[in-house]
RNA sequence: GUGCCCAUAGUUUAAUGGAUAGAACACUAGCCUUCUAAGCUGGAUAUGUAGGUUCGAUUCCUACUGGGCACACCA
């Protein structure tokens, strides 16, 4: 329990950080420089941590040169800091490799998986919306990107010290809903009920809609239905109640798939009524108006346009049942912020639901984070027209090019095995793929490029754990005459040791970084350049054949490696595998 | 028409206004009788155009060009 408080406080990098910046105020005798101006280096060789002069000597009237190396002459060394050296406008320390080892290694290994973790949320409530799919509808790699994108917030979000609940809220009312069953009743009804129900649904929806741009005249049909659903009652509303099970169901199963957990799921069915009635209030009170026959509330004055609620046929728009469900979030379940994880395209939407949130009087803070879209090399994704690549599809396409991979590598595995493996690879290939670029990039899904194995993938990072892994397994083998406990980590003097473990100090400024900004690609860059400074590392130092002192506290290492990869892997929801 | 986003190497991309623009893929030359070659080492190639702010601009501002998206009855 003790080292879980130790490590929500500041890391053992950001406190030298603090003493150099403190030492520096000191000096200058004015508090004017912070523990964040001290940058690391671009360069390894110019030092640890650096001092950019500028704003210093801006402040007090001498060139950024002059200042560095006024500073540099009147600094103390304490402990850690071996020396100074100045370059140009920079003032550059460089720390005791072996005490900044000790420190370092011990911060890790003693947190373990709470190595990196922070207090700066302050166990504030945020409700975090994603996956926000459509039933009756296909699941695509659009919705895997929202998923993945949210999810990866929601960790990160929670390591930063937030109360997080992450819910999806599932559109399962619309029109969409009337042609998918139209088409069923027409076409599919008498045949046998398929394997993926879900998956199936979706090919009819677009079916659906491919007749119903053949033959207008069946729009009607549609809208009795539509109008069914809504009575619920009768035999469509029945349909619709089993279908819509159907790709709930389909839901679940990709959600087990991708191991993410709801803590709730909204559906807009359960809404709809409590919004309709909320609409006829708000008219009432003249908050909304009737306009050209359609129910809208004019946010003109705000420059956000109009929001319709209401067709002038009566039907309700999106907002009818955002309304009421935005408003639980806040009374219901009282929480502080409210996340929607949304593409980029409904943005004006999103402005003008809060705006009306707003001057109802809600002062909670309200985000939508947003990232665009997913396309395909041939154009636009579309559900109605089929353009898609499913999740289904895609997962089964990457499984089996995972499959032959590893039976590749690995003759002696049995299928078991085999599969297992297979799964956390692929899993963890997507979900990478959808994060490590950053939010407000268009991805053009090439699904040869995606289902690499290699280079900035989440398989380079699984690799680099399971060959910790190796070599560990087998130290234990090499090192039972070793019956020294102590581990004594100023042993670690190589040049890339210390790069390492610079890297490694710099893990818990990263989830600071990527929770501010709401970016999970910050962390998958970083385990990115942690493993590939891991993989030199092992390609040009022996582990387990040196001296006894220096091979454990080379085991510390890289067992510390191993512990930041995995916390890193973790906040983005991929797993690892012991070998591979 | 108005607003929003994007533009970096052949391709996909990285860089709170700061040190030599960093990677990956592809291409190419090497490295498995040393701990997993899904790896490592070497090599060529990049900031759309024109101004401005600044000691300093890929980053900020303006205009332009090109691409995408959204703007009243789609969700």
């Amino acid at each position: 329990m003790k080292n879980k408080a130790t490590s929500f406080e500041r890391s053992q990098i950001e406190k030298i950080k603090q003493s150099i910046a403190e030492a520096i105020n000191k000096i200058v005798k004015k508090d004017i420089v912070k523990a964040t101006n001290l940058i690391y280096p671009p360069n390894q060789n110019f030092g640890d941590l650096s001092l950019p002069c500028f704003e210093l000597a801006k402040e007090f009237k001498k060139t950024s040169v002059e200042m560095a190396e006024f500073l540099t002459s009147k600094i103390k060394l304490d402990n850690i800091i071996l020396t100074t050296k100045v370059i140009g406008p920079y003032l550059n320390f460089i720390l005791d490799k072996s005490k900044l080892a000790t420190i370092i290694i011990e911060e890790i290994l003693s947190a373990e998986q709470s190595y990196g973790l922070n207090n700066l949320g302050n166990k504030e409530k945020v409700m975090i919306e994603y996956s926000n799919a459509n039933t009756h509808k296909e699941y695509h790699v659009g919705h895997l990107r929202n998923i993945c994108y949210g999810d990866a917030v929601a960790k990160i979000l929670l390591a930063n010290g937030y109360k997080v609940s992450s819910v999806s809220y599932i559109n399962d009312f619309g029109i969409h809903v009337a042609k998918t069953i139209w088409a069923y009743q027409s076409f599919y009804e008498k045949e046998k009920e398929p394997i993926n129900k879900g998956y199936f649904l979706g090919k009819v929806y677009v079916r659906a809609c491919e007749e119903l741009e053949k033959n207008k005249e069946d729009k009607s049909a549609v809208g009795l239905i539509m109008k069914n659903i809504e009575s619920r009652q009768g035999i469509d509303y029945q349909l619709w109640k089993e279908t819509r099970q159907w790709s709930i169901d389909g839901f679940d199963k990709i959600y087990q798939k991708l191991k993410i957990k709801f803590d709730q799921i909204f559906y807009e069915s359960e809404y709809i009524d409590n919004g309709l009635d909320m609409v006829v209030k708000l008219y009432q009170k003249f908050f909304l108006i009737k306009s050209e026959g359609a129910v809208i509330a004019d946010l003109e004055k705000f420059n956000l346009g109009v929001l319709l609620f209401l067709r002038s046929d009566g039907t309700a728009l999106y907002p009818v049942a955002d309304l009421p469900l935005a408003i639980e979030k806040f009374k219901k379940y009282k929480i502080n912020k409210s996340i929607y994880v949304v593409d980029a395209r409904q943005s004006l939407y999103f402005k003008q639901l809060f705006k009306v949130l707003e001057l109802l009087g809600f002062k909670q803070e309200m985000k939508h984070l947003s990232y665009e879209f997913v396309k395909l090399p041939e154009g636009m994704m579309s559900s109605r027209t089929g353009n898609v690549i499913t999740f289904d599809d895609l997962y089964l396409q990457a499984l089996e090019k995972a499959l032959l991979e590893i039976k590749k590598r690995h003759q002696d595995w049995n299928d078991e095995k085999i599969k297992l493996v297979a799964k956390k690879i692929v899993i963890g290939v997507l979900k990478f793929e959808m994060i490590k670029v950053s939010a407000d990039k268009v991805i053009t899904f090439d699904i040869e490029q995606a289902l690499r194995f290699d280079g900035f993938t989440s398989t380079y990072l699984q690799y680099t754990v399971a060959r910790i892994n190796s070599i560990m397994s087998k130290s234990k083998v090499e090192s039972r005459k070793s019956k020294k406990s102590e581990v004594v980590l100023d042993n670690l003097k190589d040049i890339k040791e210390h790069f390492l473990i610079i890297k490694l100090a710099k893990y818990p400024e990263i989830i600071k970084i990527a929770g501010e900004n709401y970016d999970p690609s910050e962390i998958a860059k970083y385990l990115f350049e942690l493993a590939q400074e891991f993989n030199d590392y092992y390609h040009s130092v022996q582990i387990l054949k040196t001296e006894e002192e220096i091979m454990q506290a080379r085991l510390a290492l890289i067992m510390a490696v191993k512990q930041v990869v995995m916390n890193g892997l973790e906040l983005l929801g991929i797993e690892v595998v012991e070998e591979m």
